[in-house]
DNA sequence: GGCAGTTTGCTCAGACCGAGGACAAACGCG
DNA sequence: CGCGTTTGTCCTCGGTCTGAGCAAACTGCC
């Protein structure tokens, strides 16, 4: 139930009904696909008289594309509609501190081609070198085909109206416009997004397996750091300040360690990898040098589940006690948003069978009702990237989404 | 950007362009009224016609009234249209644990009348003592007036779908369908909901004074616990399992003191008015002999705050404590939601000036941005009861909620 | 009082689109 | 080949927006 904007408001035309119906024949065709007109006019409970006329304009467009004729036991056997997905390319990029990923892919998130490069902090330098990347990768894989566009996905904050990166510490960046810079270097349309959002966004536009009737979830990657992307009544919480989801920063014990953001007891001081590791080796995470240190131990969470399987007993300790610090941090998600599920993105997903048990031990303590502690962790077993399927999301999405109206 | 649920979806039929205009006017004039028809046409981008045509459809409805004629300086004096309102009445109902508060409203949520009775924790006596009062109530004030219906809110969360009481601890409720109860007592239409996202409602659906474009708040209650209604992309969030905004219960610090609830280190055990009071007497919480120690001392936050302007640098330090432990709960509010602001009801916004500074601080610790950091907190100043004002939203709030499409 | 200019509210033809029925095409089966 | 079934298209009808046109109502000025 939500209330009109007077201010603004998007007011009802003579093609409102088309634009509506449009989109649906579009998402149902989607969902399942192949799919004839008749079928799409039963689901629709409309005549099919209206499926032609809907799917003929949709064929102009290039959005619906007419396949084979199916077998069918009696009758006129009907002609399948499908998504014009394989000559329509779309280009993933995910910014990271280290690493720049870079993949093309089709309609569909099917990869095509995947390559990476060093990352250059300075935009200066980088944009450049993404434009040229992209416009190879489209001459040698593109023949033929359209670019519908290139997402971006930075390791911080973006402004939703303006597109710039308010805020990522990694990279040393604050209130750049990578958008317009790549965008005026390529010539096409550039969407952009924080990470843990794209995530979530992901979840919703790009996943054939999962449920499309999941309206609210959190997604929740657990590396360096802890971030968190969330959905609700199937939209994406942005905040208005485009703050939201900085679950990684909220105290889960405000008498407890430092957290690199200069905080006690942030819920990434605890359950990160980083504080994994920390933990595990007595190193002091907040302290630079140790911090060093730990990286050139060439230590990490997926090798720690390896020692606590072989019978290394202060590992095992260790990822338990992760395990209990992650599920106080989602009793907090759970308290505060009560998603339908919760989607774990990580090296800590790998030792799910050992972190589970004290993180639902946790989670029982510090929620109100059972159906709460046994919310269901689903693991991210992306084969891609999820960031890169995250970025490849936005560029799918706008053509997806429900038109705007009220 | 919403993705179209291809199992449950809102085709657009021959109707659907004038739900949404008919909805867009009946908002403008809410917003605006007294306003004219050639005022709407502007406001609206459309020909003064449509406007005739959807605004006679109003009337004769009896959703909107036309009133006096305006002074213009020049041309053919308006028309003025107005809500239908002063004949509309609306019953809301505040079921609390100690007594139920019921009033007699309008449809612009201006008071008629107001009582209050004992609370009888059975159902089976307090619905029909409730549906007695208010047809008495209806007889004296409701003469030659139409009612729209009833608003209940309850201490717990309600699902939403079937309109049962999920949980209400006070109460000793479990499972318990009051909606229907009262529905069949009384013959009118009555709409239920917790207390806290009732609350919220009655921010967007019946504030008067605020604008209408606020899209994300949150809305807190701190009483004898901490309780919290949130808005999010303009709509309230309930949550998978309609247990949504329990802020209350989350954990501040999980070697903290233990909480009603059982757990430890709740927000509640740190910052609702018993854990004030609690902290100001030196007793323990947790303890109910103490508690009934509590009750029976007569002392409130109110008076503390009292004492502390008296001179009371105990009582002073005790509220700037809870003022401390305010800012941490609310740290994680704005990490979680970023809402564009906070509203606070309860009687520590007597003291705010005591209690902001120290609230600041630690907010300014435990959050990512000076902006967040500055989240404004609203004092609710509500003279009638928000909670009342809160139920007689439930009424009014789907008679001008935008139509579902899509 | 009469006239010009302005604003409001209403009417009406035209265009767009959904609703629903009619019909040809395509196909399997006896 | 005819029958029944299913698919896809066509066409008319009615609801809604669109935009122009017009009468009514009002002020100010001559």
């Amino acid at each position: 139930m939500r209330k009109i904007n007077t201010r603004h408001f998007h007011r009802a035309t003579r093609t409102t009904p088309r634009e509506i119906n449009r989109q649906i024949v579009l998402n149902l065709v989607r969902d399942h696909q192949p799919i004839s007109r008749a079928d799409l006019a039963r689901r629709m409970d409309v005549g099919r008289g209206m499926v032609t006329s809907l799917v003929n304009e949709l064929l102009a467009e290039g959005e619906l594309r007419e396949g084979e004729t199916a077998n069918v036991p009696r009758g006129r056997k009907p002609k399948l509609l499908h998504i014009r997905s394989h000559d329509r390319l779309v280009f993933a990029v995910d910014i990271r501190f280290t690493r720049t990923y870079l993949m093309l892919c089709d309609f569909d998130g099917r990869e095509h081609a995947v390559e990476s490069l060093e990352t250059d902090f300075d935009p200066g330098t980088l944009v450049p070198e993404l434009a040229e990347r992209i416009e190879r990768l489209l001459r040698v894989h593109g023949a033929g085909c359209s670019c519908e566009g290139i997402g971006l996905v930075v390791p911080g904050p973006v402004a939703r109206g303006t597109g710039r990166v308010l805020h990522a510490p990694q990279m040393g960046w604050h209130d750049i416009d990578v958008r317009a810079a790549l965008e005026a270097a390529t010539g096409l349309p550039v969407y952009i997004e924080n990470d843990s959002t794209a995530c979530a966004l992901a979840e919703v536009w790009l996943n054939p397996h999962r449920s499309n009737t999941v309206e609210s979830f959190v997604y929740l990657t657990v590396a360096e750091g802890v971030g968190s992307g969330i959905m609700v009544n199937g939209e994406v919480v942005r905040g208005h300040g485009d703050m939201a989801g900085e679950f990684g920063h909220v105290p889960l014990n405000f008498e407890g360690p430092r957290c690199l953001c200069g905080a006690r007891g942030c819920w990434e001081a605890y359950a990160s990898d980083l504080a994994t590791l920390a933990r595990y080796t007595g190193l002091e995470l907040a302290d630079p040098t140790a911090r060093e240190q730990l990286r050139a131990s060439q230590l990490t969470v997926a090798g720690l589940v390896q020692r606590a399987r072989g019978g290394d007993t202060r590992a095992l300790e260790t990822l338990e006690a992760t395990g209990h610090y992650l599920g106080i941090g989602l009793s907090l998600v759970i308290n505060a948003i009560n998603p339908a599920r919760v989607i774990l993105d990580g090296q800590i997903a790998t030792g799910w069978d050992l972190v589970e048990p004290p993180m639902r031990r946790a989670l029982a303590a510090h929620t109100l009702t059972v159906e709460a502690a046994n919310t269901p962790v689903i693991l991210e077993t992306g084969g891609i990237h999820p960031r890169l399927r995250g970025a490849a999301a936005l560029v799918v999405a706008p053509v997806f989404a429900a038109p705007i109206v009220a």
